[in-house]
RNA sequence: CGGGGUGUAGCGCAGCUUGGUAGCGUGCCACGUUCGGGACGUGGAGGUCGCAGGUUCGAAUCCUGUCACCCCGACCA
């Protein structure tokens, strides 16, 4: 360590929020160099690349090949499968010198699709898995978190080409079990969950997502079943359906001052002519109607009203990821100035819906089923309407998964309850489909010489990502435990004494003799540093094995300390090898 | 996108109200002492005060713009 280029803080960065940003600089392993951009300093580079030879070598054991494309493309590819217009402001573009544009890969379907396009023709040649280690680039709106999320990163992404759906299902099965072996290997915990395809198109996908709080995304977890998604992919459980006859006639009331679901429930409770007939009205006997704007990739608005029940809001992030890749925007002041018919407070089915006043299309909650009877905007000022009837007295024009799923809300495989938490997506695959096939022309001759499009599936891993993932799962509070195949080193040798004390030529010594046996070394050979500083920097640095040569040597001992347990053990001078050899193997 | 906070030496911060030679702690360099849980003494190096304009005899400080970072929010009927 006496010549590493590494330096390490004694107090945290004052940018850093997150423990594994806070840390990973503290210990010199990754310095920022740009907005959302990360410099890998030796430690941390030793680091990033065991992740990245973990996650290539479990590629490689599944029979998937590498490849290495460009990340600078030219705009034509990603014409052809409007994702130049759909990926928005996140696609980082540029211009050559000639004015021709380009763009800096967020990702890499369109380039593999073509690249087989180019090779090959038969059926024979499938199915076809090939993958790439990359540099990413996405201009996030807010890059966050240090290496969690950034607007350069590296991913591992992989495609899958098959000539049917079978195929495309038992390849997806192939990286799926790929990537449970990847992820126990780098030691991090995972759930599986169902998610959306957002941006990337297609139908079928799961997340790999590592459950910790400083995830941004939010899963739901059944506490019974093995049901498990991300909260944007939660279909409910709609309630069955109620004969329409016999039902009360809606009817409008006065309900002066009640702006609020609260405010509209305290009064109906508190009026007798109001009053349910047999418990109190609750938030969730009300239908509240929420309008937002869509904004297209293309730049045109569209309104929405969303229905949900009123004990529950409206979860933007639920909407988005159903009515992508166009955007959910607020709906402003003089939108409602525009739209006289909704009143603000008092919006009703009645003036929504494809054939009502607005003309505003009307998705509701599926739990809004045919028969269900709600308190709702009359659509006047202070008025509201009761028993208005789904199926009856209004008929939305579609269902959508928007409100927000609450924390007990019944698991849509098993009822039992659901729990939530929030995890970092560490890993996504997809089966596409043949979107990106179609689009660019990918086709091979079947067996009947007739031409089929080829059927995809796309996987990644976000390896940078994964790095920070890993120390967020391994911090106490004096810094970083690595697991032994992601640390820098299997054992960390620390030198107390002078310069001129025996220690330290015991310790270059035995880090040769343990170097010699297969194990790396990180020795701590800095004089005249104090013994605090070394100590507490080999805890910050979170190499797994510490290894003290000091006071014991006079005695012929070493002191070996796992960095975890914080267990120590004084081992004598000639079994120190032997012992580390074991400890570091098992 | 909106609101708030911050930007001064590698790191953590003060100074700004009330304009007048840029400071503290830590880290770094030299020498000496110390040497198992962030030692001590003496002497030193290191900063276009985020950037750009403006006001002024004079700007880290006042004004305008801009960039970056952190936090909160984004529809609440």
């Amino acid at each position: 360590m006496s010549t590493l280029f590494l330096r390490t803080l004694r107090e945290d960065p004052s940018d850093a929020e997150v423990a594994s940003h806070r840390l990973l600089v503290r210990g010199g392993y990754i310095r920022r160099a740009a907005p959302g951009g990360y410099t890998w300093l030796p430690l941390g580079w030793i680091v990033y690349r065991n992740v990245e030879r973990i996650v290539r070598e479990e590629m490689d054991a599944a029979g998937f090949q590498e490849v290495h494309f460009p990340a600078l493309l030219p705009r034509e590819a990603y014409e052809a499968t409007n994702r130049w217009t759909e990926y928005g402001d996140n696609l980082f573009r540029l211009q050559d010198r000639r004015g021709n544009d380009f763009l800096l890969a967020p990702t890499h379907e369109e380039m593999f699709t073509l690249l087989v396009k180019d090779l090959y023709s038969s059926y024979k040649d499938l199915p076809l898995h090939i993958y790439q280690i990359q540099t990413k680039y996405r201009d996030e709106a807010r890059p966050r978190a240090g290496l969690l999320r950034g607007r350069e990163f590296v991913m591992k992404d992989s495609y899958s080409f098959d000539i049917d759906d079978d195929g495309l299902r038992r390849s997806y099965e192939q990286h799926r079990q790929a990537y449970i072996k990847t992820f126990e290997r780098l030691k991090l915990p995972f759930v599986i969950v169902s998610a959306v395809s957002g941006a990337m198109g297609g139908s079928a996908s799961e997340e790999f997502l590592a459950p910790i709080d400083v995830g941004e995304d939010t899963f739901v977890r059944c506490t019974t079943c093995d049901y498990a998604a991300n909260t944007e992919a939660v279909q409910v459980r709609p309630p069955a359906a109620i004969e329409l006859d016999g039902l009360m006639p809606a009817r409008v009331e006065d309900t002066p001052d009640t702006p609020t679901i609260q405010t509209l429930v305290d009064l109906m409770n508190g009026r007798d002519d109001l009053r349910h007939p047999a418990r109190d009205w609750t938030a969730a006997d009300t239908l509240k109607n929420v309008v937002v704007k869509l904004k297209h990739p293309d730049g045109t608005f569209e309104p929405l009203a969303i229905g949900v029940p009123g004990d529950r809001e409206v979860d933007l992030k639920r909407v988005e990821a159903q009515l992508g890749p166009a955007e959910v925007v607020a709906f402003e002041a003089e939108d409602f100035a525009k739209n006289p018919a909704l009143v603000k407070g008092y919006i009703g089915p009645g003036a929504l819906g494809e054939n009502n006043s607005t003309g505003i299309r009307y998705l509701v909650d599926p739990r809004v089923v045919s028969g269900s009877a709600w308190i709702t905007g009359a659509d006047q000022p202070g008025r509201h309407v009761m028993h208005l009837t789904m199926g009856r007295d209004f008929t939305p024009d579609g269902l959508i998964e928007a409100a927000e799923i609450h924390h007990g809300d019944p698991c849509p495989k098993c009822a039992s309850a659901l729990q939530i938490a929030r995890g970092i997506e560490i890993g996504h695959i997809f089966q596409l489909g043949r979107r990106y096939a179609a689009a660019l022309g990918l086709t091979v001759l079947d067996q009947n010489g007739k031409s089929q499009v080829v059927t995809m599936g796309s996987y990644g891993i976000g390896v940078s990502r994964a790095v920070a993932s890993i120390a967020e799962t391994v911090v106490d509070d004096k810094g970083l435990c690595w697991p032994r195949e992601i640390s820098p080193a299997d054992v960390h040798i620390v030198i107390t004494g002078k310069p001129t004390d025996p220690t330290f030529a015991a310790s270059e010594e035995l880090a040769a003799s343990l170097e010699a046996a297969g194990l790396r070394i990180l020795l701590d050979d800095r004089k005249g540093v104090s013994p605090g500083i070394k100590f507490n920097d080999a805890e910050l640095l979170g190499v797994p094995t510490i290894v003290v040569v000091g006071k014991g040597l006079a005695n012929g001992t070493i002191e070996v300390k796992d960095r975890k347990s914080g267990d120590r053990v004084d081992v004598a001078v000639d079994e120190i090898v032997a012992h580390l050899v074991e400890v570091c193997r098992s």
